[in-house]
DNA sequence: AATGAATGAGCATTCATTCAT
DNA sequence: CATGAATGAATGCTCATTCAT
């Protein structure tokens, strides 16, 4: 099940212009896979597109899934060093949510969806391998806003009473929604709009409740036990 | 709305033999289509599970397409027409919302998320019926909870400065990337204490903001108030 | 290869009804086959288009094969009888003829041409038995004029230099062709003019060359022996 | 003219193996296509014979309509070259009709009649590309003849009172039809012979039925005159 | 290094035909 | 007598992948 250890000779060693072709092919596949997903994207597509022959492709990739893995995991590694980069750069938490939402839904719209779908759609496929590989990636890209949730419930700035997972399941999961939505209907919204509410409703989600209903049910605690000292 | 007018073969259901047949049918390419994704399941495999021919299957449904379809809008139905009945049974927008929530967790969850992968896979596909058909049918499905948040957002018990779409991708996107995580990570959480979790920090991101702190401070005041006439 | 002794039960003994659902489904299936001609013909078509099952049609007919070589000879033996009782009716061979081929062309050209490409593209076939059929009733069907022609070329009023089945060819071919061109092109030609040029050529090529080419031949041998005897 | 669009795998014919193959294929799929007519002849068989796969067989051509198309074509471009050439080669009207149902006759004959079988049949079918093509391919096939026909009867050669194509409908019509003879009951007829007989009554029917009676009225009046003239 | 050429393995879909009821 | 139901056997067509040159 496993595609190692073929006896097939593939490339290994990568000069220079080997490295262009690389990345010619895998511009070329990106483009491909987001427009037609991994199923009714064809191998002669890409070939033709990049200008090269089917088998010269092969001679890069070891197959289509192979190379339909470097596609995804070349595009994960772009936006995820760009937000390691970027969101220290922020300061304070709430400011960073909402930087690390914008940056998402920037990105995942002006690539027209299609990376979109592919990693939404693709993204499980019963190959083991596949989906082990795109959760990595994908702990690796909600790596930077988890390091941020943590602290901020470590400093008592975030709920506490939450699992970290749900807090990053609510961000990315609203915002893959909104995606959709835009997907399907094809009705843009205006992205900073949308990031504002989103980052608004979530933070009121996530900021600790003792300040506003959990600071009530104190006061309420409060007001009882001033009652039942009065009573007595 | 679109099945083309050739001399199909395909069967009227009409005896009772019949109807079973098309739920056997139904059935087992649930299954299959849920294991393997519309691309990857055969209608051999379909077949050969049912016990019958491929020619019978095809002498039921007009085309794989069309089993799909139905399968996927049979899923729905059954979901909605729950939904549809219960919620207007519970209580109070808070409870709904924490019903809906539940419910559909324990749904999808129990339902091995073959149902999930293939609707949320499949439902963009390059074809406009699939895609329009899935939409209609989400619509059907999230229409209860959505005519009660329109209703608490008239009322004032919801935010009124949000889009009612956003309220509605965030409860399942929220949703869909909790099971999304069961589904890549085997690790099934508490249903009952994820989806408390989960309604929690939903309904303090949807009540309004000055509602809830209004609310206190009037608490206050009054309590304060009475306090003060009670020690005089 | 041979459709016989199959162990299958058909329908031997006809009743009144039974004979009342042949001629039906004969009906049916003529136009059936000849509207798509016999590989484009469906039974399914035919059942439906009667009003009745496929399983009965299969009743009254061993197959789909011997169904339209059914109709293929009803076609003819009504035709052909037409033609055995009419064509004697006419008097003198060159009237016989124009009878022959009005007939043939009104008769083929308001069948919608259907029949016509049924008997002229399916006539053939890899079926042994299909094409001897057909040539069998074509036999038939050519006969009443073969007859007059023959006649004709006894009494010394036709060629009696040419082979009859040259005469036949030149008659039926011409207008087949005639047909052909209709059916492709879709340009009706007025059928009585068209059959008067016909028969105007065919029995000016049939009619004996003495009555021209001939007699100026025999003149010129006359001549050329004058000059002869004169040149002595 | 009316092939899609869709990213096809289809070779383009660039070296000369590539040729070659196509040649091959071509030769074969006559063959096949013209044994057993298009809707029975299957595009495994054609692969097998010609030693190679189907796959092979469906890069190089789009569609099994296509490759018939293209060995119809094929084999009117064949002959209708070689009539464009040779038939202005011969002089006077008449020869050249004799020529070109000879050349029809020989070329048909020993083709097994296989090819005329699957133009006759083939040349209806619901696909209206399909008899577009043969139609326009007859033309062609048939254009100089026609040639000859139209300025035989502009100089008053041939009859002006028929209309042209009925010309051409007897003498294809009427080859056909000898041929079709052939092909079912298998008696082979003297070409030679049957090319000589039918061009005689042709031509009979054709030429102005005045021209020979008053050439042969003149002829005889000038031979008389001469006469009177020497006996004198 | 690059590719033209070839293909094995599938897959959806059709349809004449059978048979139990 | 009639038929609903079921199917075996084909068939056209696709595509990732290999390999000699």
């Amino acid at each position: 099940m496993s595609t190692l250890a073929r006896p097939v000779r593939k490339r290994e060693v990568l000069g220079a212009r080997s490295e262009r072709r690389v990345k010619e092919i895998l511009g070329v596949a990106r483009q491909v896979f987001s427009e037609n997903g991994y199923e009714n994207a064809t191998t002669l597509d890409i070939a033709r597109q990049a200008g090269i022959s089917e088998a010269t492709v092969f001679s890069y990739f070891t197959s289509k899934r192979d190379l339909c893995m470097q596609v995804i995991k070349g595009w994960y590694d772009e936006i995820s060093l760009v937000l390691e980069q970027e969101v220290p750069m922020v300061e304070g938490t709430r400011a960073q949510l909402h930087f690390v939402v914008h940056k998402h839904l920037v990105t995942l719209m002006q690539d027209g969806t299609g990376m979109c779908k592919l990693v939404l759609s693709e993204g499980r496929s019963a190959d083991a391998d596949f989906a082990g590989l795109i959760a990595e990636l994908k702990r690796r890209y909600t790596a930077p806003l988890m390091k941020v949730l943590a602290a901020a419930q470590r400093s008592g700035e975030v709920r506490q009473d939450m699992p970290l997972p749900l807090l990053r399941d609510m961000v990315y999961g609203s915002m893959e929604h909104v995606l959709w939505d835009y997907m399907v209907n094809r009705n843009k919204p205006d992205i900073a709009t949308t990031a504002g509410q989103l980052t608004d409703m979530l933070w009121t989600a996530f900021v600790p409740v003792e300040q506003s209903q959990q600071k009530l049910a104190q006061f309420r605690e409060d007001v009882a036990e001033a009652l039942r000292r009065l009573e007595n």
